[in-house]
DNA sequence: ATTATTTATTGAACACTGTTCAGTATATTT
DNA sequence: AAATATACTGAACAGTGTTCAATAAATAAT
């Protein structure tokens, strides 16, 4: 009979329809600003029908964690056409600062904000994030095979990398760029991947 | 009369009790989740009585940030006996890193953590931060004189190095470093520093 | 078509939050 | 000793995440 299956595609429906108003809310107003009853008004359910549907407030994190992944990564694996490995990288960095400028509220949940208590360990859900993560590193493979990067730890230039244009977003995004002109701001930002792409490119 | 001056000491005697218990709590609990009864409840007060001394949560956020920066500044001046410029950078960016680690709760608070909705945006407050500022735009303008870092914007080469060393402590405060073993990512940090110091040295 | 059963939804209640303010207790002055 | 000024209290307000008995709606059985 369909009328499992209609329920089960209710159920689904009201799933995604409780996520996208918690996603729409969060990126809004921020994950601490919004309350699981300004969801519950703006799908127009009670508070309670929520929590039939996700188990805590921690769960719509993670559930938008993930799919905030989803869009990362789809922003890093444009650069993967791309043969030249130093040139992968540098489209690689510009990639990540505009994930970060497109999508500030995904960015600041997934690689600033502090999980909630009880947010998911859950191998799986890491998934995706190492999925991005293995792009750099094979990125920085390829490099040093071309190479570069002459005797060092291909560990550490990772890092060195990725910490550079994490910072150079979680600047902007926690708005610590104060001693720097509003409207130069995002020029700032990719004029300082250019510089250090280039300074990479040297070794 | 001494009464008067007895009274003044009282009060501000009162108030340091007040910011360093939070303070203490803020570092051990985080600001969000150390509430102005539990600070009452730590110096025997009852709540209404911080609000004697702090109009709001936010007014206790802004002393907290301000000693953060005094702390933050004695650990960055240290640098300025040493006369080479290069070098100078290079120990601006480990008395960073160290700040960060001996003092992650302040850090959060100082450069990552959200403000409050009416944080100070008093010019005056920002004093101490803007003097760590110059600290690192004087060095890289040494640098620049020293014949470093030719035909780059120096603006952009300040920005470079201090989104490096904030993107490599933040990583860490937020724990953003999963993929790196726990016993080995306080050396990671400062062998990033080092081949990033040691990058721009070539420059 | 009526009744029984399962499923979905509600909203009051609990323990918490920041903040205010009338009332009380203490200390100082008269 | 009485009057005044200062310091402090704690109940109250509107908000938070979360739970759960009661209710409403939908489906299945008769």
């Amino acid at each position: 009979m369909g009328i499992a299956e209609r329920k089960e595609r209710e159920k689904e429906e009201m799933q995604k329809l409780i996520l996208e108003t918690a996603t729409r809310l969060f990126i809004e107003k921020g994950f601490e600003k919004t309350s699981m009853r300004n969801i519950a008004e703006a799908i127009e359910y009670s508070p309670g029908t929520i929590y039939l549907y996700y188990k805590d407030k921690s769960e719509l994190f993670d559930a938008i964690h993930k799919k905030g992944f989803e869009v990362f990564f789809q922003y890093l694996s444009k650069v993967m056409v791309i043969q030249e490995p130093m040139d992968r990288l540098d489209q690689l960095g510009k990639q990540y600062i505009s994930f970060a400028l497109e999508n500030p509220g995904y960015y600041d949940l997934m690689f600033i904000m502090r999980a909630p208590m009880k947010a998911s360990e859950n191998e799986e859900d890491w998934e995706q994030g190492g999925r991005s993560h293995q792009i750099l590193t094979t990125t920085v493979a390829d490099c040093i095979r071309d190479g570069h990067f002459k005797g060092m730890s291909p560990e550490v230039v990772s890092f060195m990398i990725w910490s550079q244009v994490h910072g150079i977003c979680s600047m902007m995004i926690r708005e610590r760029m104060k001693f720097y002109p509003e409207e130069s701001r995002e020029q700032l930002m990719f004029d300082t991947k250019e510089l250090f792409t280039e300074m990479l490119r040297n070794f």
